[in-house]
DNA sequence: CCATATCGTCAACGGAAAATTGACAAATGA
DNA sequence: TCATTTGTCAATTTTCCGTTGACGATATGG
């Protein structure tokens, strides 16, 4: 049988107190994760669980195993970071996350180019503007707008990321261009549907006054290239990342409003790059952000849409 | 692929310095071990060894997972044996080594009672004249006639293993019965071959003199059984455990001579069991041992071959 | 100096142990 | 009460592990 597997499988039984959790957070079937156990308990001749009715109970034995496991399981996670770590040509599987928008735009275009450069890499993109853990997702490289990086994780700090509130010509010149904060409110406005999200658009204003608007639109979005399409299409304003808006603006497809205000969001106005401790002398993610940075770095591409003197 | 195993052989490679040599340690094929050292490489993205023309040698990266392996392997190790030590129902596999003709005299025929008694239990017995190493070959439980049982080993003594010259009646009328040790020297006396045998036979006598004559008969064996036979036979003298000739002596087949004289062996007076510090709490190995005390104590049950008058 | 044995490696095959599937009883909560 | 969830089991499929038998390269021995 297969060692790793039934530990894993063992301490995630513990951790989550249940068999079917666990096999959901493995990614397997519960048939397999009950079969391990017991597989694990006929090999020590100990039962591990107490079963009664519906619930878990660790038995005594269970608990030393389950202390011993952790140590071993650690002992063997070391081991690999350590041994990886040592290696100095970029190989394996690089798992990244990103968000759907700035991943699609940004960072796929990146991965034939860098699997093209290292002959022994594999790139994989996760998408998904959900937070995920590095840990459980086997991410290497987590890019990430956020206001605090997990505490837990290396973040990088890799650009600013600006936003803009803009709309088509076509819209402002039947709506009105609006000319102060409290203008947006007669607009259709699209925010970001999110959890946590505010039915207020928060302004940051030259001189540090803040405005707080309340956004009216009658369809929302959870996906923000649905919310750009919306714009494209006429039907409204909203605050677009600048990697997104920027090309559009420089074409002169979509217009800025309300430029001496700086829009605030949830997620704050940098962009990390975050990765567990264990992967910091990783290669092949050394080689990853050294690309982002050639990329990105001083100044995104797409940031050039405006003219030089009101661009700060 | 399988980590464990994986690791193990890495570990192996480097203590045998070779392939092939863990390969036959290891009891499977050089292909294997071959490939499992190259998955390896691949995974970790790293040389573990530098193989030049028939040497191999640790990489500095192969020396950094040697270290971090051993350690690991050895957190699974003592979790194991943490966890199998607190069950309290014999169980599992029980691997027994013992001298082939005591074993399979006295040995074997626990072997049905003992798992006719323990439903989960299993039993091997591995029987050898050779030393074996009870690490590697995975041995729970080795009984030996040794002078010096092993450092490493826990080794409890179960009994005296006594020993006396012998021979058939026949062949004593034939050829004359030796009245002190120098007349062996005329006899056809059959040794154990084994390597570091003397050809001669040691005798201690009732006042601690000792006596060493001179072995001779032209065919030897390395094989109790087979010494045994060929005393039956009527070939000659030869030394025998009483727990070999002891029946045949009751029953009139054997009798002994020189019975103020004590032979002497290399393999010392005592039986021992002998098991690796961490077993000394499995619950199989203790119903084993309580089942030999049992059977062979105080007095093993071939010794009362003589009258009362003669055992001391 | 050649013959032989041994070494590490490779590709293909066969089989054993995985993991999935689909079902079941038991137990919980609406 | 019914619907859902949980842990388990048997049967099936799939995966991957280990063997086999070969190869070139390289020591070793006569």
């Amino acid at each position: 049988m297969n060692w790793l597997s039934s530990w894993e499988s063992f301490v995630r039984v513990v951790e989550t107190g249940s068999m079917a959790g666990a096999a959901r957070r493995l990614d397997c079937t519960r048939a397999q994760v009950s079969k391990q156990i017991a597989e694990l308990e006929r090999n020590f001749g100990v039962r591990l669980f107490e079963r009664s009715t519906r619930k878990l109970a660790l038995t005594p034995s269970g608990e030393v195993f389950y202390q011993h496991a952790l140590r071993a399981l650690d002992a063997v996670a070391s081991t690999e970071i350590a041994v990886r770590n040592l290696g100095d040509t970029p190989c394996g599987l690089l798992r990244i996350s990103a968000s759907l928008a700035f991943g699609r735009l940004y960072i796929a275009p990146l991965l034939p180019r860098i699997t093209a450069q290292y002959p022994e890499l594999e790139c994989e993109l996760i998408l998904s503007d959900q937070l995920v853990d590095l840990f459980d997702d086997n991410i290497d490289l987590a890019l990430r707008h956020t206001k605090a990086p997990p505490e837990d994780a290396v973040a990088r700090r890799l650009f600013a990321l600006k936003r803009v509130i803009c709309a088509t010509p076509d819209y402002l010149a039947t709506h009105g261009r609006p000319e102060h904060p409290g203008d947006l409110a007669w607009h259709a406005c699209f925010g970001y549907l999110q959890a946590e999200a505010s039915n207020t658009l928060d302004l940051l204003g030259r001189n540090g006054e803040q405005a707080s608007i309340p956004i009216s639109s009658r369809f929302r979005f959870n996906n923000l290239d649905c919310i750009f399409d919306a714009v494209m299409a006429g039907h409204g304003l909203a605050i677009l990342p600048t990697y997104m808006a920027g090309p559009e603006i420089r074409r002169g497809h979509l217009e800025t409003v309300l430029d001496d205000y700086e829009p605030l969001t949830g997620f704050g106005r940098d962009l990390y790059a975050c990765y567990t401790p264990s992967r910091v002398r990783l290669p092949k993610v050394r080689v990853f952000l050294e690309e982002l940075e050639r990329q990105f770095s001083p100044v995104p591409p797409w940031e050039n849409f405006r003219s030089a003197d009101r661009n700060p």
